[in-house]
DNA sequence: CCGTATAGTCCAGTTACGTCA
DNA sequence: GTTGACGTAACTGGACTATAC
């Protein structure tokens, strides 16, 4: 993207940063492990500027998702309790889930359809013991007002502790999850999604600062720059026999426009795309004007 | 092979609850 | 005891992909 900095002489100055928020997950907080993941990492080790990233595909995680899909709708839920909710929820005989539903309550119904599977499986009558509050908690109040729960530290770490490991769940690891902290898989799942998203954030924070930092040093740099112009302007008036005295003035090429330096540059018009030295000008080493270079203010 | 339905997952945005100063 | 800020679990809706028919 074009990136104008306006220098303290309230001049628009184009100098074609190529900046931009990368916005893509970091994973260097975890280590990838599925094909996506290792898409990502090649994608974000090669962006090595900050550049324009948006756009990346969401749907890198997809490639898994269905190793353990299991065909729940021959699944018939076993409901001898007398657990009025998931009763209402499933009246169907063979267990499917009617699409005329809002989707809410389908994603519930699927959840809770999960969560029976699940307990029958592990042989559990009742979900009710400490360490899981959350469990116990969610399936007597029919859903009336859902209920923030917390989860307990040992849950949170080893959540944590999986989520450095492959920052995405297939289903069979979802599972496992759910069954080794005793939480409903939807429960792992939305932990994840809310964990990617915070570690998201936190990365575009960084970013942010990093541009932020980015944009004072090239806004110094322009400034040195135009003082440096302003200087060489004097010397060659006061020295009429320079080297430069057999050039026309017309052709130093401070562009009438915008009173840009030369240097072959031209981003930032939108025309070619970010800058390819936008963030090479290396601070305390400024870029003298070369007379000879071709004029550039046919890209501004 | 193509179109459609369905299921599962993701993300961005939002809501609402629990905690704490 | 009340209140506002904050963190975060949970929800919503749209998009996408895979699979079955």
């Amino acid at each position: 993207m074009g990136f104008q900095v306006i220098d303290g002489d309230d001049n628009l100055c184009n100098i074609g940063l190529g900046l931009g928020l990368n916005t893509s997950f970091d994973q260097s907080e975890s280590k990838s492990h599925d094909h996506a993941d290792d898409q990502k990492e090649l994608i974000r080790r090669f962006k090595l500027e900050p550049i324009l990233t948006l756009g990346f595909s969401s749907s890198d995680n997809n490639n898994n998702h269905l190793v353990e899909a299991v065909d729940r709708r021959n699944y018939t839920p076993s409901l001898s309790s007398p657990n009025s909710a998931l009763s209402n929820s499933f009246s169907n005989t063979n267990g499917s889930i009617k699409r005329s539903s809002p989707s809410s309550v389908i994603k519930r119904e699927k959840e809770l359809l999960l969560v029976v599977g699940y307990h029958e499986e592990m042989e559990v009558e009742k979900v009710v013991n400490s360490s899981s509050r959350v469990v116990a908690s969610d399936e007597d109040d029919e859903g009336s007002a859902r209920k923030k729960l917390r989860l307990t530290k040992e849950q949170s770490s080893l959540l944590e502790d999986n989520f450095k490991e492959h920052s995405t769940l297939n289903p069979k690891q979802k599972q496992a999850l759910a069954k080794q902290l005793n939480l409903r898989p939807r429960q792992v799942e939305v932990w994840f999604q809310n964990r990617r998203a915070r570690t998201k954030l936190k990365q575009t924070e960084v970013d942010c600062e990093f541009l932020k930092k980015c944009c004072e040093t090239l806004t110094e740099e322009n400034r040195k720059l135009h003082k440096e112009l302003q200087e060489f302007k004097a010397s060659k008036l006061s020295q009429p026999q320079s080297m430069y005295m057999q050039l026309p003035a017309a052709t130093l090429t401070i562009c009438p426009s915008c009173e840009k330096l030369g240097g072959g540059g031209g981003a930032g018009d939108g025309t070619d795309g970010p800058a390819k030295n936008s963030l090479t000008m290396a601070p305390g080493k400024p870029q003298f004007y070369n007379p000879f270079q071709q004029h550039p203010s046919a890209a501004c």
